[in-house]
DNA sequence: CTGAAAGCGCTAACAC
DNA sequence: GTGTTAGCGCTTTCAG
């Protein structure tokens, strides 16, 4: 087991100062001679020196870690976000320390202290929280958080948190005009148990599109498990499907339903079967995230395009960001635009149809 | 933001010397009066003191962080093990830091140094590799790897590395012995186009099966992805459909298929309606690995369940004792059974059918 | 049973 | 443009 070169290994090799080594690493290269550079940098890379974190960090107080909260990486759609946050940090040199929350603020909170603990003053929410203030102590000692999947505002107020999401308003508005140029009119909305703001937002932008169809908005036409039913981002699937089930047993059931997110738009898919129906032919079911596994299902689904990956690579810009101090005070939220992804779960409304 | 109160904050609230209440914070508290403790253990409390990760680490050498690689959370399988080693780890105190490798040695690589330049000393690696090779450097460095789903052999020959999996030739045996008992005779079997170590298991359990049911073997009921068909595990149900797909056009197709994983088998339904035909009617399906998706399909996934929860259990347990020097030497290699879970994928042929 | 003191490897004043 | 040096917070010998 080898020990590992020093510092002062490569000053000594290079001819220079420990000093002079740690300003070049450091960044200030201007501060030295051309030639001092090449010969530190020559020491370096025959020595297969790497600076110490621990040893960097006891006096800088900065861990090249970021720390990722999710709500559960089982969920497909959180698992491909992950990966697309990975990504992202590991161009700008960054660690991603995983944390399935399971959406629990106890949890939340829990996990950001260990992360702190361990020095990590970034930490990405991949996931609308319910409220935030079980983290401003945490902020106030200097963590930031970027919130990713969160809109402009949380219960109607500005949050001071930077935030990168899809504009979920939007996604709610796609799916649902979608169904209505198809020539539905009877247009369903369902979600699951845990009324995140992403929630709210879709669900905004389905009643937007209905209005302006001039379609009279029916709240028998939406449908939400109720909290009892369990955690919502394991099962996601199971939730879609009671929701869709409730939804469809109700009198003048719809000919369209509109999904708060694919997981439960494959369930209500699953809901339809249950019934003896077929979509798209009896039902029409859209989605919204876009999935990989969408297009695997019979009949592929319908739904609306989240751009995972720049979504990803803008939080862990405005994050590392914040963790090198360039941007101070001013808060910033983007917001990207989703795009109707057309497959075959959605069609003409059968009345239409025959 | 308040600075964080330091151990010798403790020792003064305490009325006792640094080195005493490091001795305490690291069990050593025999070493001092049930008093001292109690006193201690207050000023702790009261102050709210976390001992500082860095710091420690610079003199021990130990951070409370694994890493944890797989070929890409955005499959659904490995989001569920990551979901489910971070739990395990959770208990232990540590925090689990994310890798996708996309089974590239190069990433597998580059990720390893990573975390071991940041003092990281476990890695868990969630997939068969094909080769070990690469590590062993790290491994006399002093880094602590234990492979999650790899059989006890390596290109047949015994690894020296610490492993956990579920008995891979039993799950591919139990999957076909299934077919076999429902009346299949000519039962394929399909693969990806990553030729790992689960993957060769898998398909001599279903040999086995074969060879114990007296049916002969016959290389055209077996079909795997080609290499250039790209990555496995982010498309893994493209694979799955692509093998199908051929599969089902050679002469004399069969009337069931066992899939080396569930994705595969998802793909593979999707490749038998592609061609007009229905599963179980037509063709059976049987995957393997029991992932939460599979409940939801149309029909529902009969495949083989693979105990999650004890498999990361007893990774991070091995890993967790290893790093703690508590087994030294000896090699162990953890294999869990797998169980058949009945659903609809699978039924009699249609021949025995009419 | 308790405490003083020497670093772990690095950074950033500050002095030359 | 380059080097000296005082710690960052902790652990651990070693003396008392």
């Amino acid at each position: 087991m080898a020990t590992r070169p020093r510092i002062s290994d490569v000053a000594i090799l290079a001819g220079t100062s420990v000093s002079t080594v740690s300003n070049l690493l450091n960044g200030r290269s201007n501060r030295m001679s051309r030639e001092t550079v090449l010969r530190i940098e020559a020491a370096i890379g025959k020595l297969d020196y790497r600076p110490h974190w621990a040893a960097r960090q006891l006096k800088t107080g900065i861990v090249p870690i970021v720390g990722l909260l999710v709500p559960s990486v089982a969920n497909p759609s959180h698992g491909d976000m992950a990966r697309a946050v990975e990504v992202a940090a590991e161009v700008r040199g960054l660690q991603v320390v995983l944390g399935n929350t399971l959406r629990d603020p106890d949890r939340e909170r829990r996990y950001t202290s260990n992360l702190f603990d361990l020095g990590i003053r970034g930490i990405i929410i991949a996931s609308s929280p319910f409220a935030l203030d079980h983290f401003h102590d945490f902020i106030e000692r200097g963590l930031s958080i970027v919130v990713l999947d969160l809109g402009a505002t949380l219960d109607g107020v500005e949050i001071s948190i930077d935030s990168v999401s899809v504009d979920n308003r939007t996604a709610g508005y796609l799916a649902t005009r979608h169904l209505i140029e198809l020539g539905h009119t009877r247009i369903g909305y369902i979600s699951g148990a845990t009324a995140t703001v992403s929630r709210q937002e879709r669900q905004g932008g389905y009643l937007d599109a209905l209005k302006e169809a001039g379609i009279a908005t029916n709240a028998d036409l939406i449908a939400a498990t109720p909290a009892a039913f369990g955690f919502d981002d394991t099962n996601a699937a199971d939730h879609g499907r009671s929701a869709a089930t409730e939804l469809l047993g109700r009198p003048e059931r719809p000919t369209g339903i509109v999904a708060f997110n694919d997981m439960h738009a494959l369930g209500a898919c699953a809901a339809v079967r249950d019934m003896g129906l077929t979509v798209p032919r009896d039902i029409s079911v859209v989605g919204i995230d876009d999935i990989l596994l969408g297009r695997l299902f019979e009949p592929a689904l319908t739904t609306v395009h989240q751009p995972v990956d720049a979504l990803a690579e803008a939080t862990v810009d405005l994050l590392s960001r914040r963790l090198r101090a360039e941007r101070d005070g001013e808060i910033t939220h983007i917001i990207l635009k989703p795009t109707l992804v057309r497959r075959a779960s959605a069609g003409p409304p059968r009345e239409v149809n025959g």
